[in-house]
DNA sequence: GATGAATGAGTTTTCATTCAT
DNA sequence: CATGAATGAAAACTCATTCAT
């Protein structure tokens, strides 16, 4: 079930959800069509349970008290902690972002997402006030996009900035956003 | 066949290219199956066609001197006519997303579009070693990825932004990191 | 699509709705799975289709005028013509009758039928009532059960009544029933 | 054992032998899949035995002298005898028929039937007989079909007769086939 | 006795593609 | 140009049955 799980995971994210069948699912796994279906109703009851599973061993790996305001030096790891756990499950995120762009699919996942991340905007919200400038918002708003770009460019072009240093150039704008 | 690729943009954008089969396109285009493929080789071919003439018409609306160096005024101006070109085609942005995380597809596609879009990258970088910093390398990754992230989230979640603001913020961002 | 369902209702009546495969219907008909599907939904569409149709045609061939009374002579002919409906229909009534004996399908199926027959059911009323006896509604009941069980045993074991004589054996009965 | 017999017969008799399968019965049995064919070899020997000891217990309650005649009033308590069993075993009763209206399995059970039934059938037909009509076999055809048709429409549609009047009627009709 | 993981052949259904008209 | 009937290969899914434990 692990699995199949973590096999039809490489697939979704290699070739997309609809592009890859039970039988290569199979097949990859070394099992039967037929065992696949003794432990999952049907192939979108897999893609629920890897995007469930998968946000969870994320989020779980980040909890931080959502409250605190952080320091520049927690800021910094926690950027960097974010890099490295997108690193580590570059199958699950670019998975992630091919269905954030299926309107059909999307909303559920959405919902879903920002139920999790939510504390995490919330840290990254209050970091952004601690500092005091005029518009927040807008900071706010520059920084998330940054980040998901980052993200996304790391997942679909990971040969880019195979050196590592994304992250660094990520942050020294930040605040160089942030300390203006 | 210009019905053809419309209505085939809308679908792959929204469903899916795997998910969409040519009987909706044609349904949706209110022509027959037939037909379609009297102007198209394949399913495949209507696509390699979206993308072509797609980034064609996109990149065409944006030539300008890719030698010359912008000046503050023209670069938010650039950078505004960006955000306009996404939003009345975020068919096609979409739909050029979410091919990019497929790899089978993506490499053509990304060779296919680094060279339409090497000259504005070229404007921004032009733009970027103007203003004289110690590493415009990293704020050019900076930018970039802000660029991408912000285009990303006009594309997927626009109305979260339908206000429209959302490349003010991200113009203010890209100052304070140049002007630092 | 008029061979799809004459070759699928001989095939659901002979092995019923649930042991019959598409690739039989396809094989006997001569045609691809494909194509049945460019006619059907699904399977059950077809016997849905079947239902409809089968009733449709037998009725429309009954067609009397319900309100009237019959005199003997007219319900003779008109019970001599049920038999011979059902005779000529029989893959028809036995794939009803296996239906009606599936309660999951088997309530539309009562209620499609009652409507259809309602007519009939009132003719042999209306008949019975017009003998004049004391308790009619006995008498409808004890005809219909006999009428019921001859069109079962003509539609299940034809052999033991080849001759035909089944229809003036209840025939005989019924007058028997009524003129008492 | 007897468990899976139980819950076999009700489980082919909602839903139709083909349309039950092994998991659904070993579920509401309580067991495993395997365990069911510890006792039984395949699906289809769980339905014979069904119909073995269906017919046998059933035949068992009803055991007379097949050779004696009945009186009027023995004739009235075994028709009335007759409909309490095919009210009791209804489940059984409702497979049995829907079996019957299958020619592959139908002939195999036609013999069966035939064979256990044969007393019983012959106690009627030694009733009609000793009433000395002219034509005993018109009588015998419409009081099988008779009875035939209201054991149908017991097993189908229970709630037109639920006041258990139906056999009162079908005696009086009876005895007006007899009595003419 | 009892389990349930595992299979493989079968099922219904879908769909890109072809082609006679 | 245009249709839509037709196909065949492959998809998702089911299920009777087996077997190691």
């Amino acid at each position: 079930m692990e699995l199949i799980s973590k096999v039809s995971m490489e697939l979704f994210a290699e070739n997309g959800f609809h592009a890859t069948s039970m039988s290569q699912i199979a097949k990859k796994a070394g099992i039967s069509k037929g065992l696949a279906y003794n432990y999952f109703e049907s192939k979108k009851e897999i893609l629920d349970q890897i995007i469930q599973s998968g946000l969870d061993t994320i989020y779980s790996n980040l909890e931080t008290n959502p409250d605190g305001v952080l320091t520049d030096d927690e800021f910094v790891h926690f950027i960097r902690e974010n890099f490295m756990i997108i690193r580590s499950n570059h199958h699950f995120w670019r998975l992630y972002y091919s269905l954030l762009l299926q309107p059909q699919i999307a909303d559920s996942l959405k919902t879903l997402y920002l139920e999790r991340a939510q504390p995490l905007l919330k840290i990254l919200q209050n970091f952004i006030l601690s500092k005091g400038n005029k518009n927040p918002e807008a900071d706010f708003v520059a920084i998330s996009a940054m980040l998901e770009g980052a993200y996304l460019l790391t997942v679909t072009t990971p040969e880019l900035f195979d050196d590592g240093t994304i992250e660094e150039q990520i942050i020294t704008a930040c605040f160089k956003i942030l300390n203006n």
